[in-house]
DNA sequence: GCGAGCCTGGCAAGCGCTTGCCGGGCGCAC
DNA sequence: GTGCGCCCGGCAAGCGCTTGCCAGGCTCGC
């Protein structure tokens, strides 16, 4: 079938079926300029009788643009990171752009690397989705590249982090803290531990902002506040594992704890079951992102639902955008989901 | 710094910087022919005084040919493919190719017009991690353009699966299903319910076929074969958790359920807790892959440990490794993995 | 009725890199 | 000493697509 020789056919191929010059096959597949009716639908019909598919180099290479969007991410096997991408990879597709994935492995060596590359290759957008850094430095040469990034006229958005440039979606994280500790407070617990974030890491510490202000403050319906403990966790499991622990030995009173994310709430109920404390009788245990496997826990956990998937699709949707002029940045709503964890009947219970 | 017009410095400002002709800087840059050692060090030398880095979408028109390997997984929030994707994407990274991946959301129509995509393309090789499918048209029609990609000059690989064209690496599928039926066996289990994945798919049937082969004779050691029900579940959670749910009501005497994969053992437990049937006291449970979370279940889930990093590293060793004629077919050892989820108290206990 | 201006098609010059081919310079064998 | 062949550098022709510019024909205004 067709000529076939080595290439699917060419864009030349479809103008001279069609007997029209290069030029104009091309205007009317890219839509450039208008075209005549009787000469746009004979290109057309080409077109689709040849089974034509533009080569995506060629393009890139004249339009030194390229169509395709980059997504980096910390680590693919994170369940939040994934459903980020599953979002991010949703909406690429319905854009018909293709994506071309980095994981960093938590390195931020690599990520500053991968933008690089990203401007290097010309792609037409970034997103970030890596959780970022405490490191200062690293945050500003990443700054930096990012903005050199845009400046190339390149598009950026990052998922649940602030930067020099891009634009960003995030959830309300703060208000994911506050809701956890209004949860904990409601509940009578008085002397709670906390696996936070690693530090400077905007996720984080606007979770624990939210969190302590809530705890350390008290209820508006007179509830007062709690003694809190706080110990950082790197967002993983096995840090969270450590976390706990620690937390456990540090104040063996505590009633509850709260981890910023539920990774680290696993590795929470890790460390509890291996020290026999029971949950949520002996001690409450709550994260955050609800994530799909946290409703199969045993106990099941209470968490506050972070739209994951929705904050990819709109990183997409930000980078694909009308290019407007000022930075923007989308806060997207959460939301308290109370399960078994926190719900036991050994739980210390106040009227509401 | 620099001239730093539009783009990022060309080959040419390399060539020219060395005082050479832009043919040898490509060759020295590309290695394609031997250059002469003065040349070549003034060459190197420029290129990276001038931080040059080669246009990919240039390179690939001149050579016909993209440097970058497209990444084909069913859905990336699926613990199973993530594991995949990880290990594929650490390997292409060290070998210095991007990846452009795509979720097929589980679509076959997706799957196919991907494949297609990337021979238009000319992507240089394609992984294909999704799961098969029992519709033999599709697979058909799969099969035809996977052979049309590697006569374009194509590499391809399959993770667990086969089809008419590609290399393929999988774990020991049947020997996964024997682990488990032996340690069913062995622990007395008389009555048990298989939750399959799809029927059709290599990765089920195989499973099913080493679990049934044991199950079904008994084992060397004199024990007696057992009476099987086996309900599909389509490797989701959701689907296990369904199928548990029928099992249960078409054999309630069984002692222990066989899930397929991880996914579908978290939701047979949770039928099994919804029906207030206690795992493992009352019914034993054990699945397939070993996803970094079946340990925190609880109980924590026995399984076979499945190397699902290696199978993506190793897919993508197999496409960029040097080309064979004849199809390769690595077979990747598994492990049983005995925890809590068969191990309670109540379970029926032989000797061994 | 004629010139100004607009609309639309085509020409051709690239985008940055690779590669087939040519040719100059050199070493070697006879 | 001369001829042959080899090694290595350069020339230039693309890879497939976009786009600035030009020109022909049309419409419209005065």
């Amino acid at each position: 079938m067709s000529p076939a020789g080595k290439h699917a056919c060419t864009l030349l191929d479809v103008a001279t079926h069609a007997g029209v010059s290069e030029a104009t096959a091309s205007r009317v597949l890219a839509g450039s300029r208008p075209v005549g009716d009787a000469l746009r639908t004979r290109v057309l019909a080409s077109a689709s009788a040849l089974a034509y598919t533009p080569n995506p180099h060629a393009r890139a290479l004249a339009r030194s643009r390229d169509a395709s969007i980059a997504l980096v991410v910390h680590d693919v096997t994170d369940p939040y990171f994934s459903e980020v991408a599953r979002g991010a990879l949703e909406a690429a597709c319905e854009a018909g752009r293709t994506v071309v994935i980095s994981d960093t492995g938590r390195h931020l060596g690599r990520e500053l690397e991968v933008v690089r590359r990203a401007r290097a290759q010309r792609v037409e957008a970034l997103v970030l989705a890596g959780s970022g850094s405490a490191d200062r430095g690293a945050c500003e040469r990443l700054g930096a590249e990012l903005l050199a990034f845009e400046r190339s006229g390149g598009r950026a958005a990052l998922v649940g982090r602030h930067l020099v440039a891009g634009d960003c979606v995030r959830p309300d994280n703060v208000l994911a803290g506050r809701l956890l500790g209004g949860h904990l407070l409601a509940l009578g617990h008085r002397v709670v531990g906390v696996v936070a974030g690693p530090d400077g890491l905007t996720a984080s510490d606007d979770r624990l902002a939210g969190l302590l202000a809530v705890l350390a403050s008290g209820l508006p319906s007179g509830t007062a506040p709690a003694e809190v403990h706080v110990r950082a966790g790197a967002f993983t499991r096995d840090g969270g594992e450590a976390a706990a622990s620690e937390l456990l030995a540090l104040a063996p009173g505590l009633t509850a704890i709260a981890a910023l994310n539920d990774q680290m709430a696993i590795g929470a109920l890790a460390a509890l079951r291996r020290l026999g404390r029971r949950v949520p009788d002996a001690v409450a245990l709550c994260g955050i992102d609800d994530i799909p496997v946290a409703r199969d826990l045993a106990p099941a956990l209470t968490t506050v639902r972070v739209p994951m998937v929705e904050l990819g699709r709109r990183a997409v949707g930000l980078v694909l955008g009308e290019k407007v002029h000022t930075r923007r940045d989308e806060c997207l709503d959460v939301e308290l989901v109370v399960r078994q964890s926190t719900a036991g009947a050994g739980t210390v219970k106040e009227a509401r």
